[in-house]
DNA sequence: CGAATAGTGTCTCTCAGACATTATATG
DNA sequence: CATATAATGTCTGAGAGACACTATTCG
């Protein structure tokens, strides 16, 4: 019988590696969320070339390399399908039902992108079968999944595995979060350079709901004109026959 | 070369039994919050037995089993440690530095766990060298433990492996989710019989905050007693030399 | 000027914080 | 009665929501 107790640490290190225990595989999943030229929440999918669910729409994501920490198999999936860097990323939540995956057990780590305005190209991305950005359409307890270009609505329960499960989390991650972080701001096109409505869709866009402009601007100068956090630009926006409006500068 | 594209689904998961990737471990790591006689704080370590960190003291954990969900796992974790079930838990964060843990990849997914004040009995644990309640001392951005019945005082830094990044984000954690939840309640002795100062001590203790009574028994009338989730019950506290207090019962 | 959007003023109601006061038990 | 804790009352200021109003551009 072996002695752990009486071990030196070399020696156990040594010893871990001749052992091996049954491990489950271990992937990160995407939620990769951005705002399209309507002004609203859209939702990156892949469709599953392979087994299982094949031919379903599911969120991008891939296996955690040994050397790589969860986060930066994040960064990476994220490059891989949609060739961007310096990206605002959070992890949202771990999936750790048994049967989630027919295959073989799978633990998947999900983790949020916001993407700015403009910047997605997805087709940029090596790997996807097929690839689309949906609009999230948020109603009571749920959401529904739709592509104009393409004509396609999805359900929820189309959705490939428990992905329907992520994209709920993380809907409402970004619902609470929205009103006591700065998390809309990654949603701008240009955080340099935007306007107090342009941000105002966006916490439209993430909560499902309209806010009074008036309010909604106080609470913004308050939040980030009275601390010193956001200053307004000499340049205003050229619009034709309106009067033009202000650009915000997010300060550092 | 295989193609994947051409088989059938069953012919796929046949395949990909025969295949073995380097996966990493995956464990669940416990953060076992109670409140102790003096209404402070508690959080439950063990003494390390083994390598690594041999001698420091560590949050409970173990490896995922292949046949039970993450939750599952915490919930047997938990038993083993404790002896209790059906108490109050919730996924935390799950960290995966390459370099935690020196043996092996080791991915680990920390989960909250909330039990009711007395009913804490971890000598009941089996497989732990030596464990013991801690209470918590939060201070500005970090914190201390300190045990009275063995004169033991540690800084976060003295835990083993990543343990003091696991207890500083489920502090904040418990910090946030009080005001808007309703966790502080899982830290009572019995959810059907208690007084608002009891209460509102395990709020205080978990925000490392005072509050004023009045204005405290006011917030609890109007989240709990006008929504009719709560109810007071005829009988009073037997304290002697003062004036008896209320108790109060969740009701479902 | 009208049309369209940008931006402000103001009223009300709710609620949190501070703090003074009353209530009820024991000895 | 004094003492100790339970429980309530009240004043104030900050802030959210609703909504009416003014400002600035183009044609």
């Amino acid at each position: 019988m072996i002695n752990y107790e009486e071990m030196t640490e070399e020696e156990y290190l040594a010893h871990c590696k001749t052992i091996e225990f049954a491990r489950p595989c271990v992937t990160v999943d995407m939620l990769i969320f951005s705002m399209n030229k309507e002004q609203q929440l859209e939702l990156l999918l892949i469709k599953r070339g392979g087994h299982p669910h094949k031919g379903k729409w599911a969120i991008p994501g891939g296996f955690v390399e040994m050397d790589e920490s969860l986060e930066e198999a994040a960064a990476r999936e994220l490059k891989e399908e949609t060739n961007l860097d310096g990206i605002y990323l959070e992890q949202l939540y771990t999936f750790g039902e048994v049967e989630r995956d027919k295959r073989t057990r799978v633990i998947s780590v999900a983790y949020i992108a916001l993407v700015p305005a403009g910047n997605l190209d997805f087709a940029a991305g090596d790997d996807a079968v097929d690839a689309c950005n949906f609009v999230v359409k948020q109603e009571h307890g749920g959401f529904t999944l739709y592509s104009q270009e393409r004509n396609l609505i999805l359900t929820q329960e189309e959705l490939a595995f428990d992905h329907k499960d992520i994209v709920e989390k993380g809907l409402e991650r970004l619902k609470g979060k929205v009103v006591y972080s700065d998390i809309a701001l990654e949603l701008l096109r240009d955080k340099e350079k935007f306007t107090i409505y342009e941000l105002q869709t966006i916490h439209e866009a993430l909560t499902g709901e309209a806010f009074d402009v008036a309010n909604f601007r106080r609470s913004f100068k308050k939040k980030f004109m009275d601390t010193g956090r956001v200053e307004k630009l000499e340049e205003k926006s050229v619009d034709f026959s309106r009067k033009p409006s202000s650009y915000y500068r997010l300060i550092k």
